[in-house]
RNA sequence: CGGGGUGUAGCGCAGUCCGGUUAGCGCACCUGUUUUGGGAACAGGGGGCCGCAGGUUCGAAUCCUGCUACCCCGACCA
């Protein structure tokens, strides 16, 4: 009774809330809009660095680091750039503090006023590009292919933890190339990547697409996306990947003699997913008993109950259990807390999201099994003790299967074709929306109409889109493709 | 940044209209006893600058002004 969730039935704003903070992931701090991340959320955090670094690094990617600051000027170089982020932009304009002259605490102090006031970085293409001018001379320094982990900050009005903050976490790919088509070719590159990431690491279904010049990333010719749908019927962009061309090149003077000792400009992209990735997670899969975890990402994948308390002949059994777990990889944690009890340990650990967990009694003992209940289901089942850890590895697996098969028809229930204005908005008027395969004449102008009159966005134009005849569902105007609407985070 | 709501113990709240003992309750916490297979029971105990700053008053959680944080709804965005 002491840590109740808001059913999400009855306001899911204030369910995903009550996960957060309740399955200890992250908190409000004094400063607005920015969050604290506790160890345990960033616990699962590090598990999605960690294995995104893995394939970045698999993919012939290197890690640096670049200035928090970036110049004001370097910001305005490219114009399209700097229109998008300029309006949440926090800037640096002094180097110094002093004490009030009146003693009521510490001062600006004017004299320190900087020459050029520096910028927190939004997002690191522009001090990237001044360097890499620096770095590449010949075709035979490309390609560059760099990512850096940074947190970013972004002065944003309305936040909500981990979904939107004014300072967040992420990495950023920023890659050089001869040619176009290698470019354009790391583009998608990565998008994969994190396709693969979301599906088979978060169990989090994502559509590939591509976003309409409305939505594409202030610079870029080309952002490629991965798209979610959340439990509330309404997508998150999960993942970005954009193809520059040659903007930021042209802005920063970025050129290479080629083989025939002739001067190009170089060709680019960036890539970047966020701690926002933990609010999708958190929307997939949890539920109105807390956190679901998929266990690649649990930081804890087995939580160990003795009941009713520990006891010599238990702890024995839950030693043994944990050397096998942990030979097998698996990371796995005994409760003995002894202040509480059975029932408390369950519910909390079901708050958390663990996805298994073994319940050791005196009556299981005399038996030889043990009772193991998954967090996904919440099903439980007594097991014989002989061979429990490869039982238990087969659950996990089972249990990340599970995970994604039920997000996968969950998302395909809720995504519908229209094919009339009229059906297009009764499907937004549910409860739960969910994805609208529908024709779009392809004109940014109808785009926004259709968001002023439904607040629905364009999510992507799929890159598994079939080519089909059809109308505009606003305008009636010829289109030969359908693309995918949706209210969004 | 606009409209609305809420800030009282770690958490959730009552009290605020209509100013007046020592500011209450539930959970959590501490001590002890009995318990223990799905959020234990009893007894005792600790914890508050009533969001912050001014003002009105003999007297302010309560009235007035300003600020601030959070929540909901818009506009903007990953």
């Amino acid at each position: 009774m002491a840590k109740e969730i808001t059913n999400r039935s009855e306001d899911y704003s204030q369910w995903y809330i009550d996960i957060v903070k309740k399955a200890n992931l992250a908190d409000n701090s004094a400063v607005r809009g920015c969050m604290v991340i506790k160890p345990y959320g960033f616990g699962i955090w590090e598990n999605m660095r960690d294995q995104l670094d893995r394939m970045f690094k698999d993919t012939g990617h290197v890690n640096a680091y670049f200035p928090l600051f970036i110049p004001k000027s370097f910001l305005s170089r490219e114009a399209e750039h700097v229109e998008g982020f300029a309006k949440e932009c926090a800037v640096v304009t002094h180097h110094r503090l002093m004490n009030a002259p009146d003693g009521s605490g510490v001062v600006v102090d004017p004299e320190a006023k900087l020459e050029e006031e520096l910028i927190v970085r939004p997002t690191s293409e522009t001090i990237i590009w001044h360097t890499y001018k620096d770095w590449i001379n010949s075709y035979r320094d490309l390609p560059l292919l760099i990512n850096q982990w940074a947190n970013v900050v972004r002065w944003e009005m309305r936040t909500r933890l981990f979904l939107r903050t004014a300072e967040f976490l992420w990495q950023e790919g920023h890659t050089a190339h001869a040619t176009r088509q290698e470019a354009e070719e790391e583009t998608l590159k990565i998008l994969d990547v994190y396709a693969t990431f979301a599906e088979e690491y978060m169990a989090m279904p994502v559509i590939k697409g591509i976003k309409t010049a409305n939505e594409r990333f202030a610079g870029a010719e080309e952002t490629y996306c991965i798209e979610a749908l959340m439990q509330d019927g309404k997508a998150l962009q999960a993942g970005t990947s954009h193809f520059l061309g040659q903007n930021f090149a042209k802005a920063f003077d970025v050129k290479f003699l080629n083989e025939n000792n002739q001067e190009e400009y170089v060709w680019a992209t960036s890539w970047g997913v966020s701690t926002r990735l933990m609010g999708g997670l958190i929307m997939t899969h949890s539920d109105d008993q807390g956190l679901v975890l998929p266990p690649k990402l649990a930081p804890t994948q087995v939580v160990i109950v003795p009941i009713p308390k520990p006891a010599p002949e238990i702890d024995e059994v839950a030693e043994k259990i944990m050397r096998e777990l942990k030979d097998l990889g698996i990371s796995v944690s005994y409760d003995t807390d002894m202040r509480k009890r059975p029932g408390f340990k369950f519910a909390e650990h079901e708050m958390r999201g663990i996805p298994v967990r073994l319940g050791i009694g005196k009556r299981d003992l005399e038996k030889g099994v043990v009772e193991v209940a998954r967090r996904d289901t919440k099903e439980k089942a007594s097991q014989p003790l002989e061979g429990i850890a490869a039982h238990v590895q087969q659950l996990l697996t089972d249990i990340q299967q599970n995970l994604f098969d039920r997000a996968a028809a969950f998302r395909a229930e809720k995504t519908v074709k229209v094919d009339s204005f009229d059906d297009f908005k009764a499907v937004l008027d549910q409860d739960i929306p969910g994805f609208i395969s529908a024709h779009w004449d392809g004109t940014t102008e109808t785009e926004l109409k259709i968001k002023e009159l439904t607040k629905a966005t364009i999510r992507c134009i799929p890159l598994d889109a079939e080519e089909e005849e059809g109308k505009c569902i606003l305008t009636g105007k010829p289109s030969s493709q359908r693309v995918l609407f949706a209210k969004a985070y």
